[in-house]
DNA sequence: ATTATCTATAGATCTATAGATAATGC
DNA sequence: ATTATCTATAGATCTATAGATAATGC
């Protein structure tokens, strides 16, 4: 309950940002307008503005919340495969696919930095022994195989799981080490 | 001069395209309204619909512009350094961070499939021994490191070249093969 | 008392079309 | 004749604020 600033738990806040992500998940960043939010919601536009103080701060919310849930996802495969990056590469594909336009939103802007950023980097600074440029180089290729594929760039009969495969075989250290 | 319909090289369709991509990379994707458009043509917005049938035909010829330039910038660096995915990397990411705003909006939607895209793709394929899957991958590590620093993803001390190395390391063939 | 909500609206935009007018090419 | 351009404007939005009204908590 400490997070309450930008997690909210109960009430009004809540609800919105809850209908928030139900209206981005569902329609879209270009259907994410306060308007159709305040419509969700059961509520005018204006109202929204004595539980956030603009549209941003409701964006950053949700930002911060898949942020959370993305770093929930990659310590349970952690979890359940310790230092596997191939089962993180799994979890954080799946994920995303899950929720295309929340991930979007969350990755294709600068972020004040937040907590969660750092908890969901963990796992795989830890499958790359330790090596932050080769857990940073590994997130870059998860998340490019993520946005090339949310952002339809692969040709058309692309085998994008082969291509996932190759890519985790890449950072996975070979039989010699 | 036969692809003068996606890459107009006179007169005012040529003109309204390097005045959009001088404002686009200027200031960025929102300030590329048809009506900031016509100000820096010289002509009142209306007139753009004379030459052009909408805006997303001019972002189109944006998108494609950009795809023949990448493609020019991995040939030149394939002819210096043939196999060499270390330099198609380099030429990659340079021409992503001359060219930021005109990087994301090509990539950051769906094309229509173009011709260049593919001539943009052939080095790197070639450069994977003829691994497709190979290839895609390196690209969506080339793509997210180009997204993610573009984007402000990466922790403000990053040493992102190291990521880079990192990355073109693990998709280079080791001294074994 | 305080808080949430509402109506009304300011103040900015956008893309794109209709129809008139000027300029160019035969 | 044809083409480019202009003015005027339709038709849709947006975010956010001001100030009034209703509902809740002490």
């Amino acid at each position: 309950m400490t997070d309450l600033a930008i997690a909210p738990t109960a009430g009004r806040p809540r609800q919105i940002i809850a209908a928030a992500r139900a209206l981005l998940e569902a329609e879209g960043p270009e259907a994410l307008t306060m308007r159709r939010l305040a419509d969700r919601v059961g509520v005018k536009a204006p109202s929204l503005y004595k539980h956030f103080p603009d549209k941003s701060s409701v964006v950053a919310a949700l930002a911060a919340e898949m942020l959370r849930e993305t770093a929930g996802v990659l310590e349970a495969a952690e979890r359940a495969a310790p230092g596997s990056f191939s089962a993180l590469a799994t979890a954080y594909r799946t994920y995303a696919l899950a929720h295309p336009h929340l991930y979007l939103l969350t990755m294709g802007r600068a972020l004040p930095a937040v907590e969660a950023a750092d908890a969901a980097a963990a796992p795989l600074f830890r499958a790359a022994g330790g090596d932050e440029d080769r857990a940073r180089a590994a997130w870059a290729f998860a998340h490019g195989m993520v946005v090339l594929e949310l952002n339809g760039r692969f040709p058309p009969g692309a085998d994008l799981s082969a291509a996932w495969e190759a890519g985790i075989a890449a950072f996975t250290p070979g039989p010699a080490g």
